[in-house]
DNA sequence: TTGCTCCTCACGTCACGTGAGGTGGC
DNA sequence: TTGCTCCTCACGTCACGTGAGGTGGC
């Protein structure tokens, strides 16, 4: 006849939790001694390694009631059930644990490995700090508001960092963060970049995707954000989407 | 400047859960429309992505706040922590797969393989399914509050049954299952394990682990709720433990 | 007008944990 | 006597969910 304390210990679990199995219906409650304390039996103990068991596997305590009572065919099934809950959080947390893989960079930590393959090769382009961590939050916004168009675009623009031209302009661009809307020298490179947008699209005939217009404005006010001279050259390509969505 | 549901949405979360970051501090409450409805940035949009995601890789919320704002050094410290943390419910959840995975079979689930091995060869024995249920429940029992010793009597009661004088008496006692303990027969039953338990010990010099009293106690009355007429001849085995400690 | 989203409380849920204030056993 | 375990409330925690009762936008 083992106190709470005792029969907590050897099913390793604590005695508020024994206490709490009683009053969920769980665990019948034993009698009590002289001095009111609880007193277990060995099938108790029993019971309770198999509740705790249950327990850990994540199946609510509503349904370890159910559970250990019971026939086996019913039993069978309720443990399928359980097995394939159990895979899907381990999955979970395995692509969990991929992401924190990638060295705990933060970096990498919200993105996909696409996406993050794609930052490095900005770095050793030598774009700056500034503009990774806009790039990086402009990914994250657009996977999670048109992952379909996140994974064609991010592609179209690992493409374009095999033209040279490309690399210039963009370096260009990235030099013109923190400088004023004003700048003389803004009209120029906007021009320019409209000019190789333009020429690529006629040239390769590339479609770009429709995109809702209140998830452009979004993703476009995300660029507006970085730097106070970008939304300028960004404007081109916004009226870009537009002509297409018209077309 | 989106609202709460397109907010939620792009996030893969629910409304609910965004303004429960926001009354954490997680999220900062965004400026309100007219109507006084909250209305989002991509700012937000991105840093809920982030919170989102290290919420699922069970990262405390608390902890979450301190994560976003801290400094590369300290993320590192963070991000391999909570790898560690997670590496290990991964483990945990693998483990209580491998014994789901032992094919729902009920008998199974709670104990270790070892015991359910031992569990199937007493079934191609012929042992019945009351016996089955009460050796599965003892041995619960046992690795609960003595596993050390209980591996050691669980190898040891494997190696008896290539004894065919032992399972003979086994499948006697199994067949003494609802009997009457002051059957004739069961003084018989009894002095005959005596002697064969006696001449093992002596002729292996087999030295028993000792056992907590207390625990000798709780073990024999978990084989004494199965069925009255078996105390009877565990009483026996009791008489052997308590000689041996006494040694 | 209808249906949908949004708002703010307040309380519920899940599986316990914490702590107060007290008693019992060695 | 001291320290440990046990007892019963009652309230706290974590990360939200539920539902009431109401308003705003197409």
């Amino acid at each position: 006849m083992i106190t709470i304390g005792q029969l907590a210990t050897y099913a390793g679990v604590t005695t508020k939790a024994v206490r709490h199995y009683h009053s969920r219906g769980l665990l019948p409650e034993p009698e009590r001694d002289s001095a009111r304390y609880r007193r277990y039996t060995a099938r108790h103990t029993i019971d309770l390694v198999k509740i705790k068991t249950l327990a850990r596997a994540g199946v609510p305590l509503a349904r370890i009631k159910d559970l250990l009572t019971a026939d086996s065919v019913r039993f069978d099934d309720a443990v399928a059930e359980i097995d394939r809950d159990v895979r899907h959080r381990i999955k979970e947390l395995q692509t969990v644990r991929k992401r924190l893989a990638q060295l705990g960079n933060p970096e990498r930590l919200f993105v996909p490995t696409a996406v993050a393959e794609f930052l490095d090769r900005l770095r050793d382009l030598g774009a700056s700090e500034h503009m990774l961590r806009s790039e990086r939050d402009v990914w994250i916004l657009l996977h999670a508001v048109a992952p379909e168009q996140a994974r064609y675009w991010l592609a179209d623009k690992c493409a374009s960092l095999a033209d040279p031209h490309f690399c210039e302009l963009y370096l260009e661009h990235d030099a013109f963060y923190g400088r004023s809307p004003t700048d003389r020298q803004t009209g120029d490179l906007a021009a320019r970049t409209r000019e190789w947008i333009v020429a690529r699209q006629t040239g390769s005939g590339i479609a770009w995707p429709a995109l809702d217009p209140a998830i452009a404005l979004l993703v476009t006010s995300a660029s507006d954000m970085s730097s106070p001279a970008w939304p300028q050259v960004v404007e081109f390509v916004r009226c870009l989407y537009y002509a297409d969505n018209a077309a």
